[in-house]
DNA sequence: AGTAACAAAACGAGCGTTCGGTTTTTACGA
DNA sequence: TCGTAAAAACCGAACGCTCGTTTTGTTACT
């Protein structure tokens, strides 16, 4: 009988129960999951689940916290490339980070979705808000430091990071996650490349400073 | 009893029928509607939706059908800046029309999200994997010539309109959709002139066409 | 002995769908 | 224009089933 390093009482059940619970809700829903399909798959007793876990929706929780704790590890990643902050120079590795933080988690993402639609956002919606604020920490003082020695364009660098990072998540949550691969009538690769290219450089030509002609009537 | 112009025979119970499942879908979900809610909602029985629907999934794939119709109808301001084809020009125009889009068929949007989780995406999987043809028959024309007239940098416009329109839709459809307003920490219309900007012009000061020093260390 | 971990049956409610029946509309020969 | 019979529209109870949860226990540690 070990003692000291022991796990707390029932962890390897709880986490076989939240495995199961994750793959059944990520494929079907929420609504469409019930506990005796969770019962099954983990091997634990409906009675025994409302023993650690007290209600379904509890489980959910459970999951949602589990993602947040996952992506917000400072030794994932995509949390070091936010760390080094050298937004723009490093959108590769930005997007390769991502695409592997989506791979990974491509169950826990489907849960937000679920939240928005079955409960209303209730779960997420608190840190989707914090989004913003988190950038603003993260990235402020590399891109002062980096304005001014002429490195950034006129464009606020921190909606430039903002977006490049959700966007790329958006792209690789409807490939990897809604299962419609190449949905840009190109390899994943290619398609990743040219947004990288638009995020620096733009779709006008270079050089010409000239507003663009008035070819809006109203 | 008027002749002729009389409409199929009950368009107005079954329009009745989609307009009230619509509106429950969207807010909970297809697993968690029942069909005695739509009965209520709509006043129509139990008994005669399934007269006029045939089932609870019928009637869901009638919704799909119903927004692609909106959305793919030449008439609607959407459609019409496609067809002017004058990314990215028109940019601004582009984003007004996606931000209506959204406003307007908010409910229709919930189903695609509702369709990828609860159903794996089966409705809606062909309409997604066409659209990049979709673009390409109403922009290549129109890019080779401005390519050939110096008006387009050396990215692929036709990647740059697909990029700026999903991102407008995915933009937005968070916004008005899942309930998040302003999640880029300012108010939506600084953040989509922003994001314009980068479309246009990249977040790269202008002019100097020196390449990025190299600070990928692998 | 006491507490946490586990199991299985049972409960009440709600589900999608079907069915038997009534009402309304339609079609058409007289 | 009317009468009438077929067809469509419509209703609500009932069927068989599954749901989330509770209850009542038994087993296994400490």
């Amino acid at each position: 009988m070990p003692r000291g390093v022991q796990a707390a009482k029932s962890e390897v059940a709880t986490a076989k129960a939240l495995e199961a619970a994750l793959g059944l809700f990520s494929k079907q829903g929420y609504g469409a999951t019930s506990m005796r399909t969770i019962s099954e798959a983990s091997g634990l007793s409906v009675g025994n689940l409302y023993h650690h876990f007290g209600s379904k929706e509890a489980i959910f929780q459970r999951l949602i916290d589990e993602y947040w704790e996952h992506l917000l590890d400072p030794n994932n990643d995509l949390q070091r490339v936010f760390e080094a902050a050298e937004f723009p120079d490093d959108l590769e590795d930005l997007a390769t980070a991502i695409e592997k933080s989506v791979e990974d988690h491509r169950s826990y993402i489907m849960l937000i979705f679920i939240d928005v639609i079955e409960f209303s956002g209730t779960h997420i919606r608190a840190f989707y808000e914090s989004m913003a604020e988190r950038f603003q920490k993260t990235y402020s003082e590399s891109f002062a430091q980096r304005k001014r020695d002429g490195l950034l364009g006129e464009v606020d660098p921190l909606v430039g990071v903002m977006v490049a990072t959700r966007w790329l998540f958006y792209f690789f949550t409807v490939e990897k996650c809604f299962g419609v691969p190449m949905h840009f009538g190109m390899d994943t690769s290619q398609a990743v490349d040219e947004f990288i290219r638009i995020v620096r450089h733009g779709v006008l030509p270079r050089g010409g400073s000239a507003p663009i002609p008035e070819s809006q009537s109203d």
